[in-house]
DNA sequence: CTCCCGATAT
DNA sequence: ATATCAGGAG
């Protein structure tokens, strides 16, 4: 894969899927990015909004949610999975944020790292997502499953398509290609049955070439 | 590597 | 019934 290729890609998506940003969590500062993005994992974003009115209008603020009962976050989230799991990391994190970091969310993938309930991909979506950092490219199984699918990467591990996607789109294209993937894995390529017949970059993907191959 | 875990599509 | 979903911690 060359870089014109990717940016062939990445204005096909763009020009299928306006408008993208709007599709996804919806929150209203970073704290309520963070929270929601940890919530957001193996989990729909469908699912975490549903949730989160509820969850932000009894715990508003970062203190407010280091204070709170395990047992009430637990109630609140339940139906985003594995809720006991999350609400310690939200809970957690609420209290870095608190404690270590004045009551701000951090904007810088170091200290993001820090936080309970946060890996890479988190870093970067809310780094992208609530403060406009293009500090690097979340891979979350729809981006590394369409990497690999399309020939991004030829790796199977986040880190290195991370990695070699850095290396094929310019920087100011990093928060957006996340999510044109992401959307485009949800209506066009799934893990089972992708429509192939109807995807604009059937002619630029691998995967296609090596099924109609054989 | 396993575990966490409910909702949904197939 | 089974796979999968905007992953991360131990």
């Amino acid at each position: 894969m060359d870089s014109k290729t990717a940016f062939l890609i990445y204005s096909r998506l763009n020009d299928r899927y306006p408008h993208t940003e709007t599709h996804f969590l919806h929150f209203q500062d970073p704290f309520q990015c963070l929270v929601l993005t940890i919530l957001s994992a193996q989990t729909t974003d469908a699912t975490v909004n549903l949730v989160a009115p509820s969850l932000f209008a009894r715990f508003p603020t970062p203190e407010s949610l280091a204070a709170a009962d395990l047992e009430e976050v637990e109630i609140i989230i339940h139906r985003t999975g594995f809720y006991h799991a999350k609400a310690r990391h939200i809970t957690g994190a609420a209290r870095a944020i608190v404690e270590r970091f004045g009551g701000r969310v951090p904007a810088t993938m170091v200290e993001l790292l820090t936080i309970p309930g946060v890996g890479r991909k988190t870093a970067n979506i809310v780094l992208n997502h609530a403060f406009g950092i293009d500090e690097g490219i979340a891979v979350d199984t729809h981006v590394r499953r369409l990497a690999q699918r399309i020939g991004f990467s030829d790796s199977a591990n986040p880190d290195k398509i991370e990695q070699d996607m850095i290396a094929l789109f310019p920087r100011s294209h990093w928060g957006d290609i996340t999510y044109l993937l992401i959307r485009h894995g949800r209506e066009i390529c799934p893990a089972r049955k992708p429509q192939c017949e109807t995807c604009v970059i059937r002619d630029l993907c691998r995967f296609v070439h090596s099924e109609e191959k054989g």
